[in-house]
DNA sequence: AACTGCTATGAGCATAACCGCATAAAGAGC
DNA sequence: GCTCTTTATGCGGTTATGCTCATAGCAGTT
């Protein structure tokens, strides 16, 4: 009888955290950014535009699809991937207002010095 | 001079990939909650409610901190923490209910067949 | 000062994750 | 059928991270 109340469960805790760890990643970001404004796109372009080998492209897609973050449909031999949930944008734009204020902030403190 | 356009520069990319690895792991995750709704408490009740060495919550939560996300203020010889963003509790709410529409979303398929 | 209780840190191990290379699978066209 | 192009996957090296044990630091009390 410990002071659990209103704690998430452990398997919520466990979706939550793996749901972040998705955006914990540099390289994922960078295909969601790429994925943003609609733009749809296929593979090889998000290679060229990243620089990174294609399995590593590959892999990384295939978990943001399984998590349902996006989607892609085929054109010919190409896979076309686009963005299936506004949600990212939202959280990436939250968290970038967090990290203004927080250097805005520290910034007024060296200038009240 | 390619499609570059509005991309987030690699040093916010790495920002907010960093803020998300941050709720990356539960166990992070967890002390977050126990502090959430104005629960400020100090380390060895995190580490009774949690069951993690002393050393590995003190780690935890200096990670938090050096964020900004916990703050803390002495009490004798204890240190109390206590949540100083509401960030974190809008970004969990936020993923859980997507998270909530995409089981509902699945469950809907199941009885569909 | 010495002792005690609470927190932080150094060292080390174990596990997971990133990333590329090489290769297999799958589809389009001959 | 074969071939070419595009995407996925098994394998391995390297790095980062979680986690604990042991130890050091710090604040308060006697």
């Amino acid at each position: 009888m410990a002071a659990a109340d209103s704690m998430p469960s452990p398997e919520l805790l466990e979706e939550l955290s793996g749901f972040f760890r998705l955006l914990s990643e540099p390289a994922r970001l960078q295909l969601l950014c790429q994925l943003k404004h609609g733009k749809a796109r296929d593979v090889t372009s998000l290679i060229e535009a990243t620089g990174f080998s294609q399995s590593h492209i590959s892999r990384q897609l295939g978990q943001l699809q399984r998590a349902g973050l996006i989607r892609c449909e085929r054109d010919g031999t190409r896979l076309i991937y686009t963005v299936a949930d506004p949600l990212v944008e939202e959280l990436c734009n939250l968290v970038q207002g967090r990290l203004r204020q927080r250097l805005e902030k520290q910034l007024r403190q060296l200038q009240a010095v």
